[in-house]
Order: structure tokens, then sequence, then C-alpha cells
DNA sequence: TGATAAACGAGACGGTACGTCGAGTCTTCGT
DNA sequence: ACGAAGACTCGACGTACCGTCTCGTTTATCA
């Protein structure tokens, strides 16, 4: 019944335009590989094989592999990033910081996420749309907390978001591509911690809760 | 003359072992083309032509095109790095965050560094070298301000060397994987004085949780 | 005016059997690009572009684009040859081994049959279709001055009508097919000369020319 | 021992040029698949499948798999055709035309010629090399005959030999190529004794076997 | 003073994947 | 019911490099 379903649903193209079948099974397809054999062994026939679509097919909507890759990842992303507003920096930030080195650590994310970064160093156009499709939204994506904490006023004025998302990030990006550690809890929550600490310090405003004293 | 000489050493083979000719040419012609054509365009047979040097020479002495870019990069990172002990850590790291800004912002080690980094995303061979022989005597230079500061007491006992060390190149390496943005002088001195900053809060004015004593 | 009138005619589908505009349109299509781009470059999709008409439109009414050739090499040959019947051998011969090579020196129809020809060479079914209904009918014509010659008893009991036709007409297609010589009238006559001559001197009767016994 | 011996010569390419042995299995692989299978189905991959070689070996030294049948054809005809003289016009172009018949009849060769043929009339540039290496060679050794006779002063000064050639040969090639009946000796045969008896016709100088009344 | 042996240039080889083209099939909508 | 439109699977195209393999040459060194 169900395959029934599937395979009534399964048209070969017509003139409302692609499938959604050969869409997704690629996608999924180009995910699975990466992960199995990795980038190098990636190919555009691997994934047509694989995802049982022709090769023509993958062309005629995608102009490469790393495109599929961002598609795959820009669908993740999506799913998985939430805000809650705590109404409190520290916790604001710590929730952040540990979606973000969970995402960045599960299994596919964490290839496709390190396939795209390590592609955008040989490949400017792949560089560019890195940055605008993956890093800025994911910059935008952590930079509510300390938005929202500056609108609060509990931010000096003095304060540099960008800097602060910098020495957030940085090193979790760090970790990431470079050193391939592992980011526990403790890890994030401590690069909070020493930002926090930073601002106590140099507005003498608010507490480690962010309550003014 | 100069091209007489040239010739001479040129020599076609013998039994003493490799040329040196070849050796150097490979390595600035991969230099070369990897800084006109970008690392996508990198190919053996490019680097042979351009080396004027046959294809087998190649692999008769490196294994991969990775290979030899990871050679150019230990001779010239071998070159680059200099180590003067002011016997005061803010000067100390100050020098060593910019000694690596710099070194990772001239644009041929640049782009060997980040043809490098991309290309360990894509192959665990590569990534294993690239963390034993360029992350991690790149980190054993960063330490060794921080080392120093410790043997001399001037760092309290709790102080964490390694997340200091994340958190000090994480938004370095940041900038130049990830986001292309330029690395001045400033923004290398204020990773550093934020860090101090820290310091001087937890050591002679706060605890660890960043609370005034 | 005409526009509208040919639009009007031109019905895009409707219960009343197949669009005659269509099926003129692909032939003489089909025409046009053999004769402009050659057979290796006549494809369906080009076809169906160029008579602005849907590929299935034409796979729906023909099985290959050879097809639509014979189609429109049969409806011309049906054109061309006419017989007129001088109730001499001589005479009959003549015209019709020039209609014949002014037919297949005509620069649509030598295309037409020259690409037939060639595709016969490869495909057994073409090669099949090609002998009943382009060879068999033409050879049937041809034969026509022959049997009317031999039923007026001016060819002798042993004289061998299908020998005669290959020696006519084989230097013919020879030269169409292999050597692409021009077809001048004087050397279709000559042909006829020949094997007029051969007649008279087997049967001594009369030579066609009007040479003394 | 003679596996080891071809193993042993078969050399994988060296600055002394192409391997005999790839030249030799891809004009063998070429003529099997074209006897097997047909011109339409012969791909250069297939080829090079067959013959063990890859495909850019092929496209190295042919420009086509036309290109690959025509070395294979001149190879097969230089090696068919020898050339007796009887000092006798007669048999002289019986065993000329009877060689001809059994190359253009022998499966091997009667593929590669209708295929070479065929796409001679899909392509100019084939047309070309065609007539050039196939069809004015092939008339030269059958215009010998016809020349030693013309030298002897067997032949009236008035005598086309080109005509002749037209005559003799179009019939055969009219069979092989359009309507794929045999050519048994007789037929050949038979071909000769019409231009004969035209020649003591005119003439009056020999009979039918070319001996002097 | 040759003979020897290592490394050289050159470049053909068997392969893998590329990105493109056209074939022939299928589905939907509009007329 | 048929035509226009166009997405689909499939197979072959010709190209680019890969990494491997001789082959003939060069040249320092050792017999």
């Amino acid at each position: 019944m169900a395959d029934d379903a599937t395979t009534s649903r399964r048209h070969h193209g017509n003139r409302h335009g692609r499938s959604e079948h050969a869409r997704v099974a690629v996608m999924q397809a180009a995910d699975d590989l990466l992960l199995e054999r990795g980038f190098a062994a990636l190919t555009v026939e691997g994934i047509a094989a694989a995802a049982g679509v022709a090769k023509q097919t993958i062309y005629r909507w995608w102009p490469s592999k790393t495109a599929i890759l961002f598609d795959a990842y820009v669908l993740d992303a999506a799913e998985h990033f939430t805000d809650t507003d705590h109404g409190d920096l520290g916790p604001d930030l710590r929730d952040r910081l540990s979606q973000l080195a969970t995402f960045l650590t599960r299994p596919d994310t964490h290839a496709v996420f390190c396939a795209l970064a390590g592609q955008a160093q040989h490949d400017p156009a792949v560089a560019a749309r890195f940055r605008t499709d993956v890093m800025d939204p994911q910059r935008a994506r952590d930079r509510q907390p300390l938005q929202r904490a500056l609108q609060r006023g509990h931010l000096g004025t003095g304060f540099d978001i960008e800097a602060a998302l910098d020495e957030l990030t940085g090193p979790i990006y760090y970790r990431i591509l470079l050193t391939n550690q592992s980011l526990p809890r403790t890890y994030t929550d401590q690069l909070v911690t020493h930002l926090l600490g930073r601002l106590t310090d140099t507005i003498h405003v608010t507490d480690q809760r962010g309550v003014p004293t």
C-alpha cells in the first residue's frame, strides 16, 4: 500500500516542475555517501547511482555536488536551531553555543559542514556562498542573545558584540575544523563564563546572572 | 654564465641521490600555481610542466600534491617564527599572535595554509598530518609565552593554558578560514587584552565564577 | 489575415485525429535541416524545435527520424516520375535514366536518398524498408520501358532484363553514392547507347540509332 | 611460453611511441564488434572494453571510430588484391571483378566497406577520405587491365576507359550497397562479356574472348 | 678510464569521473 | 483525443588527470 502510494506519487517529470522524489533522494544519497566514504570519494555519478536518479537530473538542478550539500545543510540547520529568550544573557548564550556545538558534532551535519568549509578553501565561489548561506545566518542566530542584552541595557555602550561573537564561536570552529576535539557542554559554558567575567569586570553593572547589583 | 651554472648544476640524475634543482623547482611551481589558479586547478601534471620536471620525478619523492604543499609550508613556517622573551606575558603574547596573524595573512602562506586546512576536511590522512606537522608545532610555539608566565608564577594555579590558547587563536583561525576578514594588530592585541583582563579579574579581584571578592 | 488563418487551422489537439499542420511541418523541417546541416546533425529534438512541435508528437507518428525521411522521399518520388511511351526502347530508356539522374541530383532529393541509403548500411531494418519502399518501386519504374519492348517483341528471348537494369542503373547509383560525380544527360544517354549496341550485336535486327545492319 | 613472450612484449607505452599491441587489439575489436552488432551499436567505449584498452588510448591515435575502420579496411585491401597479367583483357578483367566481388562479399570486409560507405553519406569528411583511400585506389587497381590492353593496342583510340570502369563496377557496388544480392562468378563474368561484346562490335578487332579474328 | 647504477626527461598506458548531448518515455494541462 | 511542454532514465560522447610503466640519457663514482 505504502509502496503503491509512493510509486504513484513518483512521477517521472511533467510540466509542473521537478520531481520531489528525485530532489529528496539526491540530497539523502549525497549525505549518506559523504558520511560513508568522505568528500574525496563523493562523485556525482555515485550520488546519481545511490539515489536511483539519472546524472542529468542532478545537473539539471544543481551546478555541482557542493551545491547539493549546501541545500542539505541549509535544510538541516533550519530544523536544528531554536531561540528561546530566558531574559538573561548567560542562559541564552549557553544555550546558543551548546546548540551550535551539538549541531557541528552530530556526525551527519559535522561531515557536511566540514566538507563545505573545506571546499570553501579551494574555490572562491564556494567560499562566497558558504559565507552568505552558512556563516552569516549562523552568526545572526548567535548574535541574538547579545542583541537582546544590549537592548535591555545589560551591556555597556562600549561593548563590541562582533568581537564577542568571534571569541565565543572562534574556539568552537577551531576545534571542529582543525583539531577534531570534542565540544562538551562544559567547554562551551566556560566560553560564556569567560566572556561574562570580562563584562563584570569592565562595567560593574550586573552580576553573572545579569541582575544589576 | 649564470645560465651555464644553472644548466651544469641541473644534472639529469646520478647515483648520489635526488636532484636539488628538481626538489626546489617543484615546490616553487606548486606554490606559484596555487597562488595563481587556486587549489582546485592544481594538478600534478601542471606542477610538473611548470617546474620543467617529469611527472614521475614528482611521484618518486612525494606521494601526492598535498605532500608538496606540506613541505613548502613547513619550510616557510620554520623561517617565519621567532620567540623573544620580554619577561612579561602581555608583550610576549601580543608578539606571538601578531606573528601568527601576519603569517596567515601573507598571500603565499595564506594560500598554502588554507589549501591544506581545506584538504584536511576531505581526507583523514591529510588531517592527521596537518595536525602533527602544522597545528601542533604552531600551538607549541604559541604556548611558550604562557608556559613562561606559569613558571614565573604569574598565572594562578587554576589557570587553564589550553583553554586560553583556544580562545586566543580560535578567533584568528575563524577569520582566516571562515570569514576571510583581515587581522590587524589591534585585533590580535584586543584578544590578549581580553585574556589579561580576565587574569587580573581572576587572580586579584574575583574568584573564578566572576563574583567579586 | 493569413496568419490568422494559419493559426486557426493549427489546432493544438482535438478529437478529430492527427494534425495535418504538424505532419507537414515535421517533414519539411526534417528536409530543411538535413540539407542545411547534414544527416549527422539531424536530431529529433532539432526537428521538433524547427517544426514548432513537441518531441512526443513526432514519436507518436514516426518510430524514428529515418521514418520521417522515408515519408518525405516517397512523396517526392511519386511526384517526380512520369512514364511516357514513345513506342521505342531508346527514347523510353533515355527519358527514364535522365529522370532518375535528375531526381538523384536535385539537392533536396539527393540529400534524402543518400541519407537513407547511408542509414541502410547501418541498420538492417532501414535497409529492408529502403529496398521495399525506395529501390523496388524505382526498379519497377525503370523496368517499364524494357518490359514494353519485350512485349513488342523488340528484345530477343534470351535477353536478361534484370541484368540490363543493373548495368543501366548501377553506374548511376555508383556516381551518386560513391564518387559524387555529376550525371549529365550525355552520361545517361551513353549508358543506353551501350546497351542498345549490345542488342544490335546479339539480335541482329536493327539498332536503335539507325545504323544499317 | 607464448603468453610470456606476448606479455613481456606488451609494453604500456614508452618514449618509442605507441603500443603495437593496443593498435592491433583496437582494430581487431572494432572489426569484431562491427560484424557482431553492426555499425549502429559500435561505440568507442565498446571497442575500448573489447580491446582491453583505455578509451583515451583510442582517442590518442584515432579521431573517431570511423578512422579505425578505415585503417582496418586499408590493411585488408592491401592484402587481398593481386594483379596478374594474362596478356589478354578478358581473363584479366574477369579476375579483377571476381576479386572485387569476393572482397566485398566476405563478411568482415563487406561489413567494413558498407559501414564506411554508409557513413560517407552522412559526413563529408568521411566521404572525402572514403574516396581517396578506398574508391580511388580500388579504381586504380581495376583500371590496370584496361590500361594494359590500351598499351597493347587492343582498344580503339575512341575507347572510354572511365566509362567502362563505371559500367563494370557500378553494378557490383549497386548489389553490395543497395540490393544486398549475391555476386557469383557468373555475374561478374557476364559484365565482362557484355563489355567485350561491345568492343567487338565497335572495333572489329577481337572476338569475345579477346582473340583477334 | 671505462663500466655501472641512480635519477632524470619524456610520454604512452589503463583507469575514473567529468559535464554534455540526444534518445526515447512519461505525465499533465490546455484546446 | 491530441498537441505543447518539459522532466525523467539511460547510454555514449570526448576530455582531463590520475598514478603506473617503460625507455633512452645523463652523470658521479668506483673498479
